[in-house]
DNA sequence: GTGAAAGCGCTAACAT
DNA sequence: ATGTTAGCGCTTTCAC
C-alpha cells in the first residue's frame, strides 16, 4: 500500500518563519507570543488553557488578558499530534442523497460538536477505491472514531486496521461483522421491520405481497426479507421468490415490478395486492414504477415504504412507512465513540410504523 | 474571548511513550520506525513521501518496502502543524434537513476529497453561540477554507478573523457582505429567481400572485422579492405588501397564507390565483397550508416552489419549482477554496425552472 | 544523494 | 506555583 502523497501546499519560500501565515499578514499568535506578552512561561499558559494545574490569580489574569489581546486560539492540530489522536469523528456514507443519511449525520454531529469535537463527512460513492482513499485520509487525521453506513463493499481489512490503531468504529444499519473490541454496530431490528410491514398489510386485508429489496448479499437486506417471510408464514402465507424484486443498480429506474405484477396477474384473484419496499431507495423506485404503471394506490395495490421523509404525507398517495429512529442511531453511534466502551457493542433498535393513506 | 478548553483526552499515564496508542496495542509506526527499518534517515523517508527531492532507486525501494511492511500512514496532523494549516475544509450549514444543503455538501465534498482533503460538516442551528463555538473549533483546526450557508446571524467579525488567519471563506446563497480578499460568494441570481417565477405564472394566465418568503432582513430574500415585483411591474401588476407572507419562525407550521388568501378574497375576481414560495422551507410550509385549506392546486391556486427535490414529481400536485444549481454551487465554492484566487470573487449563477403540474 | 539538526505549536514530566 | 526541558511526528535547511 503505497503512501501516495500530494504536495497539498508546498510551503512558500517567504513562509519560512511566518508559521504558514499568508504573506502580508501578521503571523498567527502562538503560545509563545502569549507567554511573552503575559510575561510567564509557555507552561503556565498551557496550564491556564487546560485549567488543570493551579495558577496564581495574577498570572492567570495576565495570561487571559494576553490571550484576549492577541485573539489567540490554540491549535487543535498540535494538541492532537501530542495526544496521538484528534477529537474529530468521521462519518462515511455511500450516497448522501438518501435523506436517511441526513438525520444520521445530524445525530452524530449534534453529539460530537456539543462535546467540542468536529465531524468529517465523506461520501464513499459505493466505490471501493474511493473508500480506501477516504479511510486512509481519515486515518491520517488520527481521528477518534468513525461511523460507517451503507458502504456494502467496504474493505474490512482497512476498517480493522483503523480500529487496531485506536479508532472506535461504528457500523450503522449493519451488524459489525468484524470481531474487535472497538468495532460496534447500531441498527434497527431488521426482522421486525419485515414483520411490521406484514402485520400491517395483513390487517389491511392484503396477503399477496411483493417485496422490493436492495441486493440480497447483505445481512441487512436478508434479515428484512426473512422478517416479512417469517411473519407471513405465521399467517399461512408463503412469500415465494417470484414475489421478491431485487433492486440491482441503484441508479437505474427500471425495477421489474411490472413483471412481478403481471406474472402474478395483477387483475385476477390472487394477484399482488400490496408492495413493501424494504429500503429507502427502493421506496422511491417502487413508487415511481407504480405511478408509471398507472396502478391505483391503495385501491389496486397497497404500498408500504421504508424510512419516513418530510414530503411523505403530501404524495399523491401519502405514504405508509416503516421507520427507523435515524437521529437516535446517529446520537448512539456518537456516544459509543465518545464513551469507548472497551468491548464490542451492538445496539439494536425497534422500528416504528407510520400509517398514511397508501395502505 | 476565553479559550475554554475541555480535557478531551487526558493522556493516560501508561500512554507516555506509546504515542497515544491504546494500551495493549503495538504503537503506531512513525517516520522514525520506517527510517530505522529502511536503514535511512527520516529525511530520506520524507523525501520519498513527498516525491520532491530525488532519492536513489535503492533507498527509494527500501523505504517503500518498509512503509508497506509497517503499514505506515503518515500523520496529516503533523504535516498540518508544520504547514500552518490543514487540507481540511469546513462547511457550516444552518439546518441540515433542507435537501438543498445535501447537494451543496455533496458538491464541496466531491471536489475536496478528490483532492485528498477532507470536509468538516457542522450545523449552526441558527444559534449564535453554537456558531461561534464551531467557528472557533474550525479555526483551531487551521482549516484551509470554510463554506458558510444560511447562517443569517453569523458573526461577521469571527468570519473576518478566520479570513485574516488565512482561510478562504465562501458564502453560499448570500453576497459576501464583507470586503476581504479571501471572502467570496457563490449564489444564484436572486432577482432572476423572482422574475422567472413571475414570467411563468403570467404565462399560465395568473396575475394575482402571493409570495412566501423567509424573513426579509437578508439581501437574498429581499432580492427574490424585488425580482418578482419588478417583473410584475413590467407587466403592469403591482405586487402589494399584503400579498407577501413573511415566514417568521421556520419551525412553526402556521404561515398566515390563509389570511392572505381570505383578505384577497379567494373566491371573487381579483382573488389570489397563484403562490410563489421563494425559499425551500417556505415551499414545504406553503404547500402544507394549501393542502390543509383544501385549496385545489393548480385549479384554484397555481403554485411555484423553490429548489427541486427527489419527490417533487410525485406530490399530490407535482411541483413546479425554480431551481438553483446546488451541486455546482458546491463544487464552485470548493474550487475557490482550493484555487485561492487572491482577491474577492463573486459567482452569480442563473436559476432554472422545472415545470410540473402545480402550475 | 543523504544525514544531522533545528523547529512547527503545544503538553507534561521534572525540577525548583 | 512556576519555569526549564524534552519531546509528539513530520519537513526542511544546511552541510557533506
Amino acid at each position: 500500500m503505497l503512501a501516495r502523497v500530494k504536495p497539498v501546499s508546498t510551503r512558500q519560500p517567504d513562509d519560512a518563519s511566518t508559521n504558514g501565515t499568508p504573506s502580508g499578514l501578521r503571523r498567527r499568535p502562538t503560545i509563545n507570543d502569549v507567554a511573552r506578552l503575559a510575561d510567564v512561561s509557555t507552561a503556565t499558559v498551557s496550564r491556564v488553557l487546560s485549567g488543570v494545574a493551579k495558577v496564581s490569580p495574577e498570572k492567570h489574569a495576565q495570561v487571559l488578558r494576553a490571550i484576549e489581546q492577541l485573539d489567540y486560539n490554540p491549535s487543535d492540530l498540535t494538541r492532537a499530534v501530542f495526544n496521538g489522536r484528534s477529537n474529530a469523528v468521521g462519518v462515511l456514507v455511500a450516497d448522501m442523497r438518501n435523506p436517511y443519511y441526513v438525520d444520521l449525520v445530524r445525530g452524530v454531529e449534534s453529539v460530537i460538536t456539543e462535546g467540542g469535537g468536529l465531524v468529517f463527512l465523506a461520501n464513499g460513492h459505493r466505490d471501493r477505491e474511493r473508500q480506501e482513499a477516504i479511510l486512509r485520509a481519515m486515518d491520517a487525521q488520527r481521528l477518534r472514531g468513525l461511523v460507517i453506513t451503507a458502504n456494502r463493499d467496504i474493505d474490512e481489512g482497512a476498517v480493522r486496521r483503523l480500529a487496531d490503531r485506536g479508532a472506535e468504529i461504528v457500523f450503522v444499519t449493519r451488524p459489525a461483522g468484524i470481531s474487535h473490541p472497538r468495532i460496534h454496530s447500531v441498527r434497527v431490528d431488521d426482522e421486525a421491520v419485515g414483520a411490521l410491514a406484514w402485520q400491517h398489510l395483513r390487517d389491511r386485508g392484503r396477503r399477496n405481497v411483493a417485496v422490493v429489496t436492495q441486493p440480497l448479499d447483505t445481512p441487512t437486506q436478508r434479515a428484512r426479507l426473512r422478517g416479512i417471510r417469517d411473519a407471513a408464514r405465521l399467517d399461512g402465507v408463503d412469500l415465494a421468490d417470484d414475489r421478491v424484486v431485487e433492486l440491482q443498480s441503484l441508479d437505474e429506474p427500471a425495477l421489474g415490478l411490472e413483471e412481478v405484477l403481471k406474472a402474478c396477474g395483477s387483475t385476477k384473484r390472487g394477484a399482488v395486492d400490496a408492495v413493501f419496499a424494504a429500503t429507502g431507495i427502493g421506496t422511491l423506485r417502487a413508487y415511481q414504477e407504480l405511478m408509471a404503471l398507472g396502478v391505483r394506490v391503495p385501491d389496486d395495490v397497497a404500498f408500504v415504504g421504508f424510512d419516513d421523509f418530510l414530503w411523505a404525507p403530501y404524495l399523491a398517495s401519502p405514504l405508509t412507512v416503516v421507520t427507523q429512529p435515524t437521529l437516535a442511531m446517529g446520537t448512539q453511534a456518537a456516544r459509543l465513540i465518545i464513551d469507548e466502551p472497551g468491548a464490542a457493542v451492538e445496539h439494536v433498535l425497534a422500528p416504528g410504523l407510520t400509517v398514511r393513506a397508501s395502505t
